[in-house]
DNA sequence: CCGTATCCATGACGATACTG
DNA sequence: CAGTATCGTCATGGATACGG
């Protein structure tokens, strides 16, 4: 397998809490997948268009992400053929309207921004 | 040397606004460089110090972002050595604000998962 | 339909040295 | 003090092919 030669480039120093709480949204589609979930059950494919340039290698990752940091949960029906749909958990709700703020707060940030090339 | 065959490596897509508000805090450190100003003016020294691990470097990089996207400020001071100090600007601490409630609830979700190694 | 596996280009970041 | 310049490495993620 892999040989771990030099450890790390990365080990976690985190002193602030907001350190660790970016890393549950770090990496691409991260956010996105989140916020596509914010109406409603969506299932793979669904979320595969919405999300427009995401591969599905990536959004697996993602999707496996969060169902392990309890963000969202995947659900299964067991027809034929067996049916997957991921939905936000109750406190990834939550995360999500305090995302929402966030991005609110984003949005005139880029307003205030003086225009220069 | 490198052929380069496609160029496009990340072609914004981005029409959720999550996406491009994550931009904003996106990188190491950035986040953290936030986080130590949100109790008042640091200098470029002082901060190195508080985020334990940083290059002055990526620390540069980090402000200069920030400075740019209007969460912080830079002043100067024309002293003998001249010094420098950052600040975050008015929609700099609202966005400390609402960063805040996202951590409250991300440490809620630590405490949702289950413990399994 | 819902993924998993592999391959490798890209760029982010750490280390280090240098400057006004 | 407050940066800039250059280099090397590793992790990220896109492309592609395959499996249940």
């Amino acid at each position: 397998m892999v040989k771990r030669r030099k450890s790390k480039v990365l080990p976690p120093p985190s002193r602030c809490p907001l350190h660790q709480c970016m890393r549950l949204l770090s990496g691409a589609w991260t956010a996105d997948v989140v916020w596509y979930l914010r109406e409603g059950k969506r299932c793979f494919t669904e979320l595969e268009t919405d999300i427009e340039g995401v591969s599905a290698k990536m959004l697996t990752n993602r999707l496996r992400k969060l169902e392990h940091d309890g963000v969202i949960e995947r659900c299964t029906k067991r027809t034929s053929p067996p049916t997957v749909w991921y939905v936000l958990t109750p406190v990834g709700q939550e995360l999500c309207g305090a995302l929402a703020n966030v991005v609110d707060i984003a949005q005139r940030l880029k307003r205030t921004q003086v225009t220069r090339p």
